[in-house]
DNA sequence: CCTTGACCTTCCCATCGTGGCAAGGTTCAG
DNA sequence: CTGAACCTTGCCACGATGGGAAGGTCAAGG
């Protein structure tokens, strides 16, 4: 079948599908004589591990991984649950961060009237930084640790 | 001061405030007959508000707004209330999608014995898709909507 | 045979925030 | 004068994905 009907059948764009190819996520695709790429159900089938994978926020090099422990035989659980786990600790990670900030906007918020007048608590924090805002900036602060930034949501655009 | 002196005092990096000075984000630095940049106290102050808003991940565009909001004399609290709520809105969503993730990875991993040997239930569940893998693949499934998938942290490789 | 439309190819660009590096100019202390 | 430390601009890279252009292919229908 065509690139189109692997997409379709594995959820995974046309484009992606390419760009695997490109990065070696998957192997070089058998072409026609015009050169387009043919593929069979076991590569739908891998493409839709990947976009499995994927959903479960594996980044590439670890679908790379995940890929060649299904393949292999010899594989052990161990190998795929170590990853797993590694990418889970990973998760709960971002989860605690983002935590962290969900739990100081929501303490700005509280503190902000919000009516249409120009004082604004949640300003002044931004202003002070992220330290209870004891007293204004005296004496050049001892540069704290910068906070992770909060990676924005990589989603398709579509 | 120069541009090295105003990263220190703010903890924005100097790469990053010529950066900001290009997308407009901050005015153009008056420059000393060299080219150098020239900052105030001032200017520190405002890139050290932009850093404290990136820590509480605001993107660009939003910070963009919350420092029109600072500067704006009329502005009213309701204005920068409602970018903040907003914003944790969206800080909530993707932690309640990373919860969900993180669930059923820890599902996955609970029922994997991790031993030895090759089988292994987080394989089959990528086989398989993010379904309970009720009887493998029999008849193409009907497009599951592609569920969001996960970003890496964006974290400064330093 | 020719047209049309759906499909395919490759290649380049954009995102977003950040860092790295290179080639070169400036400044200041020794 | 020299060297270190600083500054300048400009380009490239990351990761995952989409957009689009320019052009080739193929099948159905006239």
């Amino acid at each position: 079948m065509n690139i189109g009907q692997a997409a379709r059948g594995s959820g995974v764009s046309a484009k992606m599908i390419r760009h695997y190819e490109t990065i070696g996520l998957i192997p070089r695709a058998a072409r026609s004589l015009a050169g387009y790429r043919h593929y069979t159900e076991a590569d739908v089938q891998r493409l839709a591990f990947i976009r499995h994978a994927r959903n479960v926020g594996f980044a590439t090099e670890e679908i790379r991984e995940l890929l060649s422990l299904w393949q292999n035989r010899r594989r052990s659980a161990r190998d795929v649950k170590r990853l797993a786990a590694e990418h889970l600790a990973e998760i709960e990670a971002r989860i605690a961060e983002l935590q962290s900030i969900s739990a100081t906007l929501a303490h700005l918020l509280a503190h902000c009237h919000g009516d249409a007048r120009p004082e604004c608590p949640i300003i002044d924090a931004l202003r002070f930084g992220p330290d209870p805002p004891a007293h204004p900036p005296r004496g050049k602060a001892p540069r704290r640790p910068r906070r992770v930034p909060l990676p924005a949501p990589r989603r398709p655009k579509n």
